[in-house]
RNA sequence: GUGGAAGUAGCUCAGCUGGUUAGAGCAUCAGAUUGUGGUUCUGAGGGUCGAGGGUUCGAAUCCCUUCUUCCACCCCA
Protein backbone atom coordinates (compact mmCIF):
# COMPACT_ATOMS: atom_id res chain seq x y z
CA UNK A 1 0.00 0.00 0.00
CA UNK A 2 1.52 3.11 -1.20
CA UNK A 3 0.71 6.38 1.37
CA UNK A 4 0.44 9.52 -0.88
CA UNK A 5 1.74 12.42 0.30
CA UNK A 6 0.15 14.95 2.54
CA UNK A 7 -2.43 17.82 0.71
CA UNK A 8 -0.28 20.95 0.27
CA UNK A 9 2.99 19.93 1.08
CA UNK A 10 6.18 19.02 -0.90
CA UNK A 11 8.57 16.34 -0.94
CA UNK A 12 12.06 17.67 -1.23
CA UNK A 13 14.33 15.11 -3.25
CA UNK A 14 18.09 16.43 -4.34
CA UNK A 15 16.76 18.32 -6.64
CA UNK A 16 14.46 20.27 -4.58
CA UNK A 17 16.63 20.58 -1.74
CA UNK A 18 19.07 22.41 -3.69
CA UNK A 19 16.55 24.68 -4.69
CA UNK A 20 15.19 25.18 -1.57
CA UNK A 21 18.79 25.73 0.11
CA UNK A 22 19.11 28.53 -2.91
CA UNK A 23 16.69 30.46 -1.34
CA UNK A 24 17.14 29.59 2.05
CA UNK A 25 21.12 30.51 2.37
CA UNK A 26 20.20 33.45 -0.08
CA UNK A 27 17.64 35.03 2.78
CA UNK A 28 20.35 34.13 5.33
CA UNK A 29 23.16 35.91 3.60
CA UNK A 30 21.64 39.21 3.03
CA UNK A 31 20.33 39.06 6.73
CA UNK A 32 23.59 38.67 8.09
CA UNK A 33 24.64 41.71 5.70
CA UNK A 34 22.20 43.65 7.41
CA UNK A 35 23.21 42.69 10.88
CA UNK A 36 19.91 40.17 11.86
CA UNK A 37 21.17 37.41 14.37
CA UNK A 38 19.56 34.37 13.60
CA UNK A 39 16.90 32.72 15.51
CA UNK A 40 14.65 30.21 16.02
CA UNK A 41 11.33 28.78 18.10
CA UNK A 42 8.94 25.25 18.56
CA UNK A 43 7.25 24.45 15.61
CA UNK A 44 3.94 24.43 18.08
CA UNK A 45 2.92 26.76 20.82
CA UNK A 46 -0.27 26.84 22.50
CA UNK A 47 -3.59 27.33 20.52
CA UNK A 48 -4.35 30.30 22.41
CA UNK A 49 -1.24 32.10 21.40
CA UNK A 50 -2.34 32.65 18.17
CA UNK A 51 -6.35 33.63 19.90
CA UNK A 52 -4.93 36.71 20.83
CA UNK A 53 -4.94 38.57 18.20
CA UNK A 54 -6.69 36.64 15.31
CA UNK A 55 -10.58 35.76 14.87
CA UNK A 56 -11.72 32.70 14.47
CA UNK A 57 -11.68 32.51 10.98
CA UNK A 58 -7.69 32.61 11.44
CA UNK A 59 -7.97 29.66 14.17
CA UNK A 60 -9.87 27.26 11.97
CA UNK A 61 -7.14 28.00 9.41
CA UNK A 62 -4.17 26.55 11.75
CA UNK A 63 -3.29 22.97 12.65
CA UNK A 64 -4.20 22.06 16.03
CA UNK A 65 -3.60 18.98 18.24
CA UNK A 66 -3.92 18.27 22.17
CA UNK A 67 -1.14 16.72 23.59
CA UNK A 68 -1.03 13.65 26.38
CA UNK A 69 -1.49 16.01 29.05
CA UNK A 70 -4.63 18.46 27.48
CA UNK A 71 -3.03 20.94 26.66
CA UNK A 72 -4.22 22.45 23.02
CA UNK A 73 -1.79 23.32 20.50
CA UNK A 74 -1.10 24.37 17.12
CA UNK A 75 2.22 24.10 14.75
CA UNK A 76 2.67 27.58 14.27
CA UNK A 77 0.84 29.65 10.86
CA UNK A 78 3.58 32.21 11.60
CA UNK A 79 6.47 33.71 13.26
CA UNK A 80 5.66 36.56 14.82
CA UNK A 81 3.65 35.55 18.20
CA UNK A 82 6.86 33.11 19.35
CA UNK A 83 9.20 35.77 18.36
CA UNK A 84 6.72 38.53 20.69
CA UNK A 85 6.83 35.73 23.11
CA UNK A 86 10.92 35.21 22.80
CA UNK A 87 11.82 38.70 22.95
CA UNK A 88 9.32 39.38 25.96
CA UNK A 89 10.87 36.75 27.96
CA UNK A 90 14.30 38.74 27.92
CA UNK A 91 13.48 42.25 27.10
CA UNK A 92 15.54 43.61 30.19
CA UNK A 93 18.29 41.60 29.17
CA UNK A 94 18.52 42.59 25.35
CA UNK A 95 20.65 45.02 24.30
CA UNK A 96 18.57 47.12 21.76
CA UNK A 97 17.71 47.57 18.89
CA UNK A 98 17.46 44.05 18.53
CA UNK A 99 17.91 42.71 15.16
CA UNK A 100 16.87 39.10 14.63
CA UNK A 101 15.64 36.73 11.33
CA UNK A 102 14.77 33.61 10.94
CA UNK A 103 13.43 30.93 8.48
CA UNK A 104 10.49 29.00 10.04
CA UNK A 105 8.96 26.10 8.68
CA UNK A 106 5.25 27.49 8.98
CA UNK A 107 1.62 25.33 8.40
CA UNK A 108 -1.88 26.95 7.76
CA UNK A 109 -4.89 24.46 6.63
CA UNK A 110 -5.68 26.45 4.04
CA UNK A 111 -6.83 25.46 0.11
CA UNK A 112 -3.35 24.73 -1.48
CA UNK A 113 -3.41 27.11 -4.97
CA UNK A 114 -1.05 29.04 -7.12
CA UNK A 115 1.96 30.67 -4.63
CA UNK A 116 0.22 29.27 -1.27
CA UNK A 117 0.84 25.42 -0.11
CA UNK A 118 -0.08 24.18 3.17
CA UNK A 119 3.62 23.95 4.57
CA UNK A 120 5.96 26.17 3.60
CA UNK A 121 9.04 28.37 4.42
CA UNK A 122 8.93 31.83 5.63
CA UNK A 123 12.27 34.31 6.07
CA UNK A 124 10.95 36.71 8.92
CA UNK A 125 13.30 39.83 9.39
CA UNK A 126 12.13 42.24 12.58
CA UNK A 127 13.43 44.97 14.75
CA UNK A 128 12.56 45.52 18.52
CA UNK A 129 13.26 48.40 20.67
CA UNK A 130 13.54 50.80 17.74
CA UNK A 131 10.42 53.63 17.22
CA UNK A 132 12.55 55.40 14.71
CA UNK A 133 11.72 54.89 10.58
CA UNK A 134 14.75 54.33 10.36
CA UNK A 135 14.59 50.55 11.40
CA UNK A 136 11.21 49.82 8.88
CA UNK A 137 14.06 51.10 6.23
CA UNK A 138 16.89 48.94 6.87
CA UNK A 139 13.99 45.80 6.93
CA UNK A 140 12.91 47.11 3.48
CA UNK A 141 16.39 47.59 2.47
CA UNK A 142 17.43 44.09 3.77
CA UNK A 143 14.45 42.63 1.70
CA UNK A 144 14.98 44.26 -1.24
CA UNK A 145 19.15 43.48 -0.76
CA UNK A 146 18.08 40.11 -1.51
CA UNK A 147 15.77 40.36 -4.07
CA UNK A 148 18.43 42.51 -5.73
CA UNK A 149 21.24 39.43 -4.95
CA UNK A 150 18.63 36.89 -7.16
CA UNK A 151 19.07 39.14 -9.98
CA UNK A 152 15.42 40.90 -10.07
CA UNK A 153 15.76 44.73 -10.86
CA UNK A 154 13.73 47.53 -10.07
CA UNK A 155 11.87 46.64 -13.57
CA UNK A 156 10.77 43.50 -11.84
CA UNK A 157 9.34 44.59 -8.69
CA UNK A 158 7.68 47.35 -6.33
CA UNK A 159 7.66 48.06 -2.89
CA UNK A 160 3.97 49.80 -2.42
CA UNK A 161 4.69 51.63 0.69
CA UNK A 162 1.81 53.14 3.05
CA UNK A 163 1.29 54.30 6.74
CA UNK A 164 -1.59 52.99 8.92
CA UNK A 165 -0.66 55.82 11.02
CA UNK A 166 -1.18 58.46 8.17
CA UNK A 167 -4.29 56.49 6.90
CA UNK A 168 -5.89 56.69 10.18
CA UNK A 169 -5.09 60.07 10.37
CA UNK A 170 -6.84 60.41 7.16
CA UNK A 171 -9.87 58.77 7.50
CA UNK A 172 -10.81 60.62 11.05
CA UNK A 173 -10.49 64.06 9.81
CA UNK A 174 -12.77 62.77 6.78
CA UNK A 175 -15.14 61.80 10.14
CA UNK A 176 -14.58 58.35 10.93
CA UNK A 177 -14.64 57.20 14.44
CA UNK A 178 -11.81 55.01 16.03
CA UNK A 179 -13.57 52.24 16.15
CA UNK A 180 -14.88 52.13 12.72
CA UNK A 181 -11.31 52.55 11.23
CA UNK A 182 -10.88 48.94 11.45
CA UNK A 183 -13.99 47.68 9.07
CA UNK A 184 -13.05 50.91 6.81
CA UNK A 185 -8.88 49.31 6.70
CA UNK A 186 -10.63 46.07 5.80
CA UNK A 187 -12.81 47.44 2.91
CA UNK A 188 -10.07 49.57 1.46
CA UNK A 189 -7.61 45.82 1.47
CA UNK A 190 -9.79 44.82 -1.03
CA UNK A 191 -9.74 48.44 -3.01
CA UNK A 192 -7.41 46.75 -6.11
CA UNK A 193 -8.33 43.68 -5.72
CA UNK A 194 -12.18 43.35 -6.42
CA UNK A 195 -14.41 45.24 -9.08
CA UNK A 196 -14.61 49.00 -8.71
CA UNK A 197 -18.67 47.94 -8.08
CA UNK A 198 -18.06 45.29 -5.77
CA UNK A 199 -15.99 48.28 -3.53
CA UNK A 200 -18.19 50.87 -3.67
CA UNK A 201 -20.75 48.61 -2.68
CA UNK A 202 -18.87 47.56 0.52
CA UNK A 203 -17.43 50.72 1.32
CA UNK A 204 -21.42 51.82 0.84
CA UNK A 205 -21.95 49.04 3.96
CA UNK A 206 -18.93 50.29 6.01
CA UNK A 207 -19.63 53.87 5.89
CA UNK A 208 -23.12 54.99 5.26
CA UNK A 209 -22.81 58.76 4.93
CA UNK A 210 -22.31 60.00 1.50
CA UNK A 211 -20.02 62.96 2.48
CA UNK A 212 -17.74 61.06 4.77
CA UNK A 213 -17.60 58.28 1.96
CA UNK A 214 -16.48 60.90 -1.01
CA UNK A 215 -13.68 62.28 1.44
CA UNK A 216 -12.88 58.35 1.88
CA UNK A 217 -12.56 58.06 -1.82
CA UNK A 218 -10.76 61.68 -2.48
CA UNK A 219 -8.02 60.14 -0.10
CA UNK A 220 -7.91 56.68 -1.61
CA UNK A 221 -7.26 58.25 -5.41
CA UNK A 222 -4.35 59.94 -4.19
CA UNK A 223 -1.46 58.96 -6.46
CA UNK A 224 1.34 60.73 -4.37
CA UNK A 225 2.23 62.24 -0.88
CA UNK A 226 2.25 65.63 -2.33
CA UNK A 227 -1.90 64.92 -2.80
CA UNK A 228 -2.79 64.50 0.57
CA UNK A 229 -2.89 67.35 2.68
CA UNK A 230 -3.35 66.25 6.44
CA UNK A 231 -4.62 68.93 8.76
CA UNK A 232 -4.35 67.73 12.36
CA UNK A 233 -1.04 67.61 13.32
CA UNK A 234 -0.95 63.66 14.32
CA UNK A 235 -1.30 63.56 10.35
CA UNK A 236 1.35 65.75 9.67
CA UNK A 237 3.72 63.80 11.86
CA UNK A 238 2.22 60.89 10.22
CA UNK A 239 3.21 62.31 6.77
CA UNK A 240 6.62 63.55 7.44
CA UNK A 241 7.58 60.32 8.82
CA UNK A 242 6.46 58.71 5.40
CA UNK A 243 8.35 61.19 3.63
CA UNK A 244 11.52 60.45 6.05
CA UNK A 245 11.11 57.08 5.10
CA UNK A 246 11.27 57.45 1.22
CA UNK A 247 14.42 59.73 1.65
CA UNK A 248 16.04 57.02 4.09
CA UNK A 249 15.71 54.94 0.72
CA UNK A 250 17.08 56.92 -1.54
CA UNK A 251 20.12 57.45 0.93
CA UNK A 252 20.30 53.71 1.03
CA UNK A 253 20.08 53.68 -3.05
CA UNK A 254 16.86 51.61 -3.47
CA UNK A 255 14.96 54.60 -3.90
CA UNK A 256 13.78 53.58 -7.49
CA UNK A 257 12.28 50.01 -5.79
CA UNK A 258 9.63 52.22 -3.64
CA UNK A 259 6.60 53.55 -4.84
CA UNK A 260 3.64 55.52 -2.07
CA UNK A 261 0.20 53.27 -2.81
CA UNK A 262 -2.55 54.86 0.19
CA UNK A 263 -4.43 51.45 -1.37
CA UNK A 264 -1.89 49.45 1.38
CA UNK A 265 -3.25 48.97 4.37
CA UNK A 266 -2.74 45.25 4.99
CA UNK A 267 -5.54 42.88 6.36
CA UNK A 268 -3.67 42.38 9.71
CA UNK A 269 -4.87 44.49 12.70
CA UNK A 270 -1.66 44.44 14.47
CA UNK A 271 -0.29 47.04 12.25
CA UNK A 272 0.23 50.73 13.74
CA UNK A 273 2.35 52.41 11.24
CA UNK A 274 4.42 51.74 7.89
CA UNK A 275 3.04 49.28 5.94
CA UNK A 276 4.23 47.60 2.68
CA UNK A 277 4.17 44.81 0.10
CA UNK A 278 6.68 43.88 -2.19
CA UNK A 279 4.90 42.58 -5.98
CA UNK A 280 5.88 42.01 -9.03
CA UNK A 281 5.56 44.67 -11.43
CA UNK A 282 3.65 42.21 -13.97
CA UNK A 283 1.37 41.59 -10.57
CA UNK A 284 0.44 38.23 -11.97
CA UNK A 285 1.31 36.96 -8.48
CA UNK A 286 0.13 37.59 -5.11
CA UNK A 287 2.77 39.62 -2.81
CA UNK A 288 6.30 38.58 -2.44
CA UNK A 289 6.75 39.98 0.68
CA UNK A 290 4.74 41.93 3.44
CA UNK A 291 5.05 43.90 6.80
CA UNK A 292 5.09 46.72 8.41
CA UNK A 293 5.38 48.31 12.13
CA UNK A 294 3.74 46.74 14.90
CA UNK A 295 4.14 49.13 17.75
CA UNK A 296 1.42 47.51 20.44
CA UNK A 297 2.08 43.82 19.74
CA UNK A 298 4.83 42.95 22.34
CA UNK A 299 2.28 44.66 25.07
CA UNK A 300 -0.20 42.62 23.60
CA UNK A 301 1.37 39.47 24.14
CA UNK A 302 2.21 40.58 28.00
CA UNK A 303 5.36 42.44 27.68
CA UNK A 304 6.29 46.62 28.05
CA UNK A 305 5.39 48.28 25.40
CA UNK A 306 8.16 48.11 23.42
CA UNK A 307 7.95 48.98 19.49
CA UNK A 308 8.63 46.69 16.53
CA UNK A 309 8.60 46.33 13.16
CA UNK A 310 9.14 43.40 10.53
CA UNK A 311 8.12 41.48 7.46
CA UNK A 312 8.08 38.12 5.91
CA UNK A 313 8.73 36.78 2.61
CA UNK A 314 7.40 33.35 1.75
CA UNK A 315 9.47 30.88 -0.55
CA UNK A 316 6.35 29.44 -2.17
CA UNK A 317 5.52 33.26 -4.72
CA UNK A 318 9.45 33.73 -4.96
CA UNK A 319 10.19 30.50 -6.53
CA UNK A 320 7.09 31.21 -9.05
CA UNK A 321 8.65 34.83 -9.95
CA UNK A 322 12.48 33.82 -9.94
CA UNK A 323 11.75 31.22 -12.87
CA UNK A 324 9.53 33.61 -14.46
CA UNK A 325 12.47 35.39 -14.77
CA UNK A 326 14.55 32.58 -15.42
CA UNK A 327 16.51 33.46 -12.84
CA UNK A 328 16.40 29.75 -10.95
CA UNK A 329 17.88 27.29 -13.07
CA UNK A 330 17.49 23.73 -11.80
CA UNK A 331 20.04 22.39 -13.38
CA UNK A 332 22.77 24.48 -12.22
CA UNK A 333 22.26 24.52 -8.52
CA UNK A 334 24.36 21.23 -7.14
CA UNK A 335 23.13 18.72 -5.10
CA UNK A 336 26.35 17.39 -4.25
CA UNK A 337 30.20 19.42 -4.51
CA UNK A 338 32.70 17.00 -4.10
CA UNK A 339 36.24 17.02 -4.66
CA UNK A 340 38.05 14.08 -5.73
CA UNK A 341 36.71 10.82 -6.83
CA UNK A 342 39.26 7.54 -6.31
CA UNK A 343 39.21 4.88 -8.69
CA UNK A 344 41.74 2.15 -9.58
CA UNK A 345 42.66 0.59 -12.21
CA UNK A 346 43.16 -3.70 -11.11
CA UNK A 347 41.33 -5.27 -8.23
CA UNK A 348 44.57 -5.21 -5.85
CA UNK A 349 44.10 -1.58 -5.26
CA UNK A 350 40.18 -1.86 -4.38
CA UNK A 351 41.20 -1.49 -0.56
CA UNK A 352 43.50 0.83 -1.07
CA UNK A 353 40.63 3.54 -2.72
CA UNK A 354 38.79 3.05 0.65
CA UNK A 355 42.40 3.74 2.88
CA UNK A 356 42.73 6.76 0.52
CA UNK A 357 38.93 8.08 0.71
CA UNK A 358 39.40 8.07 4.10
CA UNK A 359 42.13 9.92 4.58
CA UNK A 360 41.16 12.88 2.00
CA UNK A 361 37.88 13.15 3.41
CA UNK A 362 39.68 12.84 7.25
CA UNK A 363 42.36 16.01 5.26
CA UNK A 364 38.70 17.87 4.98
CA UNK A 365 38.01 17.50 1.46
CA UNK A 366 34.54 15.73 -0.08
CA UNK A 367 35.76 12.79 -1.99
CA UNK A 368 34.12 9.47 -2.48
CA UNK A 369 34.33 6.89 -4.87
CA UNK A 370 32.52 3.44 -6.73
CA UNK A 371 31.27 0.49 -4.89
CA UNK A 372 30.92 -1.38 -8.22
CA UNK A 373 34.43 -0.81 -9.53
CA UNK A 374 34.37 -2.40 -12.56
CA UNK A 375 37.30 -1.25 -15.80
CA UNK A 376 38.90 2.15 -15.19
CA UNK A 377 35.96 3.52 -18.09
CA UNK A 378 33.04 2.28 -15.69
CA UNK A 379 34.92 4.18 -12.42
CA UNK A 380 35.56 7.17 -14.67
CA UNK A 381 32.13 7.39 -15.75
CA UNK A 382 30.97 7.32 -12.14
CA UNK A 383 33.70 9.99 -11.55
CA UNK A 384 31.75 12.21 -13.94
CA UNK A 385 28.83 11.86 -12.80
CA UNK A 386 29.29 12.45 -9.43
CA UNK A 387 30.13 16.09 -10.60
CA UNK A 388 33.74 15.40 -8.57
CA UNK A 389 36.43 17.64 -9.83
CA UNK A 390 39.13 16.08 -10.00
CA UNK A 391 39.46 11.83 -9.84
CA UNK A 392 42.40 9.93 -8.23
CA UNK A 393 43.74 6.95 -9.98
CA UNK A 394 45.12 4.01 -8.55
CA UNK A 395 47.09 1.52 -10.62
CA UNK A 396 50.41 0.21 -11.78
CA UNK A 397 52.25 3.30 -10.83
CA UNK A 398 51.14 2.99 -7.30
CA UNK A 399 53.56 0.22 -7.02
CA UNK A 400 56.05 3.16 -7.24
CA UNK A 401 54.30 4.91 -4.72
CA UNK A 402 52.87 7.38 -7.42
CA UNK A 403 49.46 7.97 -8.50
CA UNK A 404 47.22 9.64 -11.30
CA UNK A 405 45.85 12.89 -10.34
CA UNK A 406 43.07 13.83 -13.02
CA UNK A 407 40.98 17.60 -13.82
CA UNK A 408 37.69 16.42 -14.58
CA UNK A 409 36.82 19.14 -16.88
CA UNK A 410 40.25 19.93 -18.68
CA UNK A 411 41.25 16.15 -18.70
CA UNK A 412 44.58 17.24 -18.11
CA UNK A 413 46.54 14.87 -15.89
CA UNK A 414 49.67 14.26 -13.98
CA UNK A 415 51.46 11.65 -11.89
CA UNK A 416 52.78 12.43 -8.35
CA UNK A 417 53.59 10.69 -5.76
CA UNK A 418 51.44 9.64 -3.10
CA UNK A 419 53.25 11.75 -0.37
CA UNK A 420 53.30 15.24 -2.39
CA UNK A 421 49.54 14.29 -2.87
CA UNK A 422 48.28 13.92 1.02
CA UNK A 423 50.87 16.72 1.72
CA UNK A 424 49.12 19.24 -1.14
CA UNK A 425 46.04 18.19 1.13
CA UNK A 426 47.20 20.05 4.11
CA UNK A 427 47.41 23.45 2.21
CA UNK A 428 44.35 25.46 2.52
C1' G B 1 -15.95 26.41 2.79
C1' U B 2 -17.56 27.13 -3.06
C1' G B 3 -16.80 26.20 -8.35
C1' G B 4 -14.00 24.22 -12.86
C1' A B 5 -10.21 20.79 -15.08
C1' A B 6 -7.22 16.49 -14.54
C1' G B 7 -5.03 11.62 -12.44
C1' U B 8 -1.95 5.48 -17.21
C1' A B 9 6.00 3.24 -15.52
C1' G B 10 10.49 7.54 -11.53
C1' C B 11 9.33 11.86 -15.49
C1' U B 12 6.63 13.56 -20.22
C1' C B 13 2.76 11.34 -22.55
C1' A B 14 0.08 7.54 -26.46
C1' G B 15 -3.85 4.02 -25.83
C1' C B 16 -9.75 5.60 -31.69
C1' U B 17 -16.95 4.97 -30.14
C1' G B 18 -15.65 -1.08 -23.93
C1' G B 19 -12.66 -6.54 -26.89
C1' U B 20 -6.05 -10.92 -26.88
C1' U B 21 -0.53 -10.50 -22.54
C1' A B 22 -1.47 -1.78 -21.50
C1' G B 23 2.88 1.00 -25.19
C1' A B 24 6.85 4.98 -26.56
C1' G B 25 10.71 8.51 -25.36
C1' C B 26 13.69 10.03 -21.31
C1' A B 27 15.60 8.10 -16.66
C1' U B 28 17.48 3.55 -13.90
C1' C B 29 20.27 -1.15 -13.98
C1' A B 30 23.34 -4.73 -16.80
C1' G B 31 26.47 -6.01 -21.04
C1' A B 32 29.41 -4.57 -25.61
C1' U B 33 34.69 -2.22 -23.49
C1' U B 34 40.25 -5.61 -17.97
C1' G B 35 44.56 1.90 -17.99
C1' U B 36 41.00 6.76 -19.24
C1' G B 37 34.73 9.90 -18.55
C1' G B 38 29.82 13.30 -21.27
C1' U B 39 28.85 9.46 -27.58
C1' U B 40 26.89 4.87 -29.64
C1' C B 41 24.76 -0.12 -29.70
C1' U B 42 22.24 -4.41 -27.17
C1' G B 43 19.33 -6.17 -23.27
C1' A B 44 16.66 -6.03 -18.50
C1' G B 45 13.69 -4.34 -14.53
C1' G B 46 9.62 -1.21 -13.48
C1' G B 47 2.26 -0.31 -13.93
C1' U B 48 -3.91 -4.60 -9.61
C1' C B 49 -4.21 2.33 -15.44
C1' G B 50 -4.92 7.15 -7.95
C1' A B 51 -8.28 4.14 -4.44
C1' G B 52 -13.14 1.77 -3.49
C1' G B 53 -17.80 0.23 -5.44
C1' G B 54 -21.25 -0.53 -9.67
C1' U B 55 -22.90 -1.76 -14.98
C1' U B 56 -21.20 -5.73 -18.47
C1' C B 57 -19.67 -12.16 -21.07
C1' G B 58 -15.60 -8.55 -20.84
C1' A B 59 -13.63 -1.93 -18.02
C1' A B 60 -7.55 2.09 -18.40
C1' U B 61 -12.15 3.20 -21.41
C1' C B 62 -19.13 3.87 -19.05
C1' C B 63 -21.60 5.35 -13.96
C1' C B 64 -21.17 6.61 -8.52
C1' U B 65 -18.12 7.72 -4.18
C1' U B 66 -13.52 9.15 -2.29
C1' C B 67 -8.35 10.85 -2.33
C1' U B 68 -4.71 13.84 -4.69
C1' U B 69 -3.00 17.64 -8.14
C1' C B 70 -3.76 22.16 -10.97
C1' C B 71 -6.77 26.71 -11.63
C1' A B 72 -10.32 30.45 -9.95
C1' C B 73 -13.20 32.22 -5.50
C1' C B 74 -13.40 32.90 0.24
C1' C B 75 -9.27 34.04 3.19
C1' C B 76 -4.37 35.46 3.41
C1' A B 77 -0.98 36.21 9.65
Amino acid sequence: MKIPAVKGTRDFYPPQMAVRNFIVEGWKAASRRSGFEEYDGPIFEYLSMYQIKSGEEIVEQLFSLTDRGGRQLAIRPEMTPTLARMVNQQIHTLPRPIKWFSVPRLCRAERPQKGRLREFFQWNLDIVGAEDVLADAEVIFCAVDYLRSTGLTAQDIVVRLSSRRLLAALLKEAGASEEQLAAIYGVLDKKAKVPAEAFEAMLQEAVPSDQMRGRILQVMNSRSLDELEPKTSEGREAMEELRRLFALLDLMGIGEYAQFDIGVVRGLAYYTGVVYEIYDRGASLRAICGGGRYDNLLRDFGGPAVSATGMGMGDCVLEILLREKGLLKDENLPTRRLDYYVVFAGEQWASEVVRLAAQIRLAGWACDFSYKGGNLGKQLKQADQSGAERAVLLGQEYTAGKLVVKEMKSGRQEEVSREDFLASLKRV
